[in-house]
DNA sequence: TGGCGACATCGAAGAACGTCGATCTGAGGA
DNA sequence: TCCTCAGATCGACGTTCTTCGATGTCGCCA
């Protein structure tokens, strides 16, 4: 996923009369689209303790059961919680024998992280 | 607003019998409230395109009536979206004679993304 | 092979969100 | 003073999200 807020110019000229004339549309309506699914993965009290616990957690993974009692919600809601973050690309999942270990996806949350810094500057 | 991911060591230790006996708890409840409505805030398509041409605009400001046309919806509902970002503390907003300037409130989210990158450390 | 334990999926209920048209407010100009 | 224009607020509607209990699936162990 290429989501850099790269600057593309657009010569979107509307008949303003009040500011400047044109405007530079830095994020294109696709990265816009990419990147707000991104932070919408975030977007959740739960999912945002989901990926600390498991940055924090030894070896850098962790299983469900390890999961659901420090958040306080259903094993269901923790299920669902996890899969978007799967989707979003920054768990990935490895099932290993009975259990189910979520690990950070290498270069996620830099790379998201570097969105904002490029917006930033 | 202090919201970076610091790790506070928690002793919830569950009867777990599959993984590591304990959880280091790296975001507490309100850490991860605060940076979920940060991102919550930014969950949005519009929403990240409101920021990105704002940030790519000449002297870093805008007002609404250069935002409507890129974004393609309603002046109420790009009203409703930049109040979303100046309550986050994502976007100032600066009364001029007729007109209202929105721009990055400066180190917003260089912040945020310093608490992206702790977490993946 | 049968049972158990870990986890995913399903379906439903309630809350929150995004969007719009209509309307209100407040500043500038004639 | 009255009109116009930029922008905010209001009320409503449809969609999406969060959460749960119930149930399904799959691997392990006796």
């Amino acid at each position: 996923m290429s989501t850099t807020l790269e600057l593309t110019p657009v010569t979107t000229a509307p008949s303003g009369a009040c500011c400047a004339p044109l405007v530079r549309e830095a994020a294109d309506a696709e990265t816009a689209r990419e990147l707000a699914h991104l932070f919408k993965a975030l977007a959740d009290p739960a999912r945002v303790q989901l990926v600390s616990i498991i940055a924090a957690h030894d070896g850098g993974e962790a299983c469900v059961c390890d999961l659901t009692a420090p958040i306080g919600l259903s094993q269901p809601t923790v299920s669902h919680h996890l899969k978007i973050l799967v989707e979003a690309g920054i768990l990935t999942r490895t099932q290993r024998g009975k259990w189910a270990y979520y690990a950070l996806m290498p270069g996620a949350l830099t790379r998201l992280a570097t969105s904002l810094t490029d917006a930033a500057a």
